[in-house]
RNA sequence: GCCCCCAUCGUCUAGAGGCCUAGGACACCGGCUUUUCAUGCCGGCGACAGGGGUUCGAAUCCCCUUGGGGGUACCA
């Protein structure tokens, strides 16, 4: 899509209102590939013009999120540049000055209406079935009449006088796209409050920051033809476009924060929205990225896993869809149980240490294991192989982490596995307790045979053996093969444990 | 309401007129493995939204219908 000469800039612009959302992080990582692949520049740009929605370090959220994704920008915060600044408060006097330039040319103009007055022609737009609810004024405010209102308090706003004519784009993915001009609005410039809106201030900084390329998400198609009239009007080229299908949940409706509380407000575990949620709940960012990228965008071979060297060697805009999806948990589950075995144990190990710092506070499981050398981690996440997420390996293997004081046992589990039949599981973590006692050498092969031992001794099945004896170690019946389990806690803890369940649990 | 976009298995998709009795992956179902939970391996089920054209021939091109999505702000 690049004549040879070009060189390929494009931008992510999203506005500071929370976290990183999955849908932005698509975005990001087609911008940075687009940039990437063509050795061109991917500039970050904060758009914060709406001075009510803009939210206290909502930047540093999403660069943080950007950066644990591992899409680095070249322009931007806390890397500069030379054509910033790159947060939109901090260029309101260059928006003046090209409002005032339209204002001169004639191409904008100000505009007085008040709220009520916007609002009533809107109802009268709606009761003639009318597209266009802004009506222009005629004859129109001169400079001077609205700088005068202005100066006397009232609300005066920019407006673009729009061209009468049809607007015809060419869209990378969609391909050609006509949007009649017939029904686009002189819509608002400058706000009162003196700041720009989107558009305006979008269409000026993509220019100056020599944007090449707009690769944004479908929501934005009809936001096109306003843009390419306000370049018109400003003298500036128009950068090529490309509308990224849109992601959706499951049942078709938008993945939203709100789906959040309103799990929470059912009592049901809220679902993760922004990337910020699946890395505290335990993915993988390789895996999050590949399964993105598979959104939108395919290979057109039979390969499913892609690292990012891989995706940028592979990626066109080509090949991107028009369709839109559904975002598949369970798909991303199984690209996250994948990607665990194929990134390097150092960088497993790396990935759990983050999940286990962004989760110390609420679990005492990951607390645990910050403290745990990284060769046990390790050797924990090798004895969970086969895990979903980062969350089931604390399930799984998080008792191999705590002092053995600290287990605490699950009453069901205890209940089922070692109480029931006047109590046929005590006895068998009794008898286990006694004869590893006696076991000097402690090797998976030694413990198997202690196991074997003990269950034909008492003529029971291996699962009468071996639950009684994960229930008394770890608290619950959830754990690693037997001998991983008691090989994690070497002979030392496991007596203990094995000491501290008799006590609480066993006959007196 | 008006404008715009989209349309292949439940989901993500391959398919750019004959290679298609439509391929892959996830999910699902069945089997194997098995000391818990998973993983892993083997097999199976499963789609071109409908109707008209164009063509010797259409999932692929055109039109209509239907369905889904987006826009219609002094939000971005």
């Amino acid at each position: 899509m690049n004549s040879a000469s070009e060189k390929i800039r494009v931008r992510f612009a999203p506005s500071p209102t929370g976290y990183l959302h999955i849908g932005g992080a698509r975005t990001v990582l087609f911008n940075w590939l687009l940039a990437r692949k063509h050795g061109g520049a991917f500039v970050l740009r904060i758009e914060d013009t709406d001075q009510a929605r803009n939210l206290e370090d909502s930047t540093g959220k999403i660069v943080e999120d950007m950066r644990w994704l591992g899409l680095q920008w070249d322009e931007g915060p806390e890397v500069g540049g030379g054509l910033g600044p790159y947060f939109q408060s901090r260029r309101l006097e260059i928006y003046s000055r090209h409002a005032e330039q339209l204002l001169a040319d004639g191409n904008a103009y100000y505009a007085m209406e008040t709220p009520e007055e916007l609002a009533a022609m809107r109802e009268s737009a709606k009761r003639e079935r009318r597209s266009t609810t802004y009506i222009r004024p005629d004859p129109l405010p001169t400079v001077a009449e609205g700088l005068a209102a202005k100066q006397a308090g009232r609300a005066v706003v920019i407006r673009l006088k729009m061209p009468r004519e049809d607007i015809r784009v060419h869209d990378e993915i969609l391909g050609e796209v006509v949007l009649p001009l017939e029904q686009a609005e002189d819509f608002v410039l400058m706000k009162s409050d003196g700041f720009p809106t989107y558009h305006f201030a979008c269409v000026v900084d993509d220019e100056l920051m020599q944007i090449t390329h707009v690769l944004r998400g479908q929501e934005h198609l009809m936001n096109t033809p306003k843009h390419i009239a306000l370049q018109r009007a400003l003298g500036f080229h128009t950068p090529r476009y490309a509308h990224l299908p849109v992601i959706f949940n499951m049942d078709g409706t938008k993945m939203s924060k709100r789906d959040k509380e309103k799990a929470i407000a059912k009592g049901m575990k809220p679902p993760e929205i922004d990337v910020h949620d699946f890395r505290t709940a335990g993915y993988l960012p390789e895996a999050l990225l590949n399964f993105l990228a598979l959104l939108g965008w395919s290979p057109g071979e039979e390969l499913e896993f892609f690292d990012l060297p891989e995706l940028k060697a592979r990626f066109t805009i080509e090949r991107v869809g028009k369709t839109n999806a559904k975002f598949d948990r369970e798909k991303l589950i199984s690209f996250n149980t994948t990607w665990a075995t194929r990134v390097t144990p150092a960088r497993l190990l790396e990935a759990f240490k983050d999940f286990a710092r962004l989760n110390a506070g609420a679990d005492s499981r990951a607390a645990a294991a910050l403290r745990a050398e990284d060769s046990f981690i390790q050797r924990v996440l090798a004895a969970c192989s086969g895990f979903r997420t980062f969350a089931d390996v604390l399930i799984k293997g998080g008792f191999a982490f705590l002092d053995d004081d600290a287990v605490t046992y699950d009453a069901k589990a205890v209940e089922k596995v070692l109480l029931k039949n006047n109590p046929q599981g005590i006895k068998v973590v009794a008898a286990l307790t006694e004869a590893f006692e006696r076991l000097s050498s402690w090797s998976a092969e030694s413990i198997d045979s202690v196991v074997q031992q003990v269950r034909s001794t008492l003529g029971l099945q291996m699962g009468g053996v071996a639950q009684p004896l994960r229930v008394a170690v770890t608290g619950n019946t959830i754990s690693p093969s037997i001998q991983d389990t008691l090989m994690l806690l070497g002979r030392n803890q496991t007596l203990a444990r094995l000491q501290r369940c008799l006590k609480a649990h066993g006959q007196k």
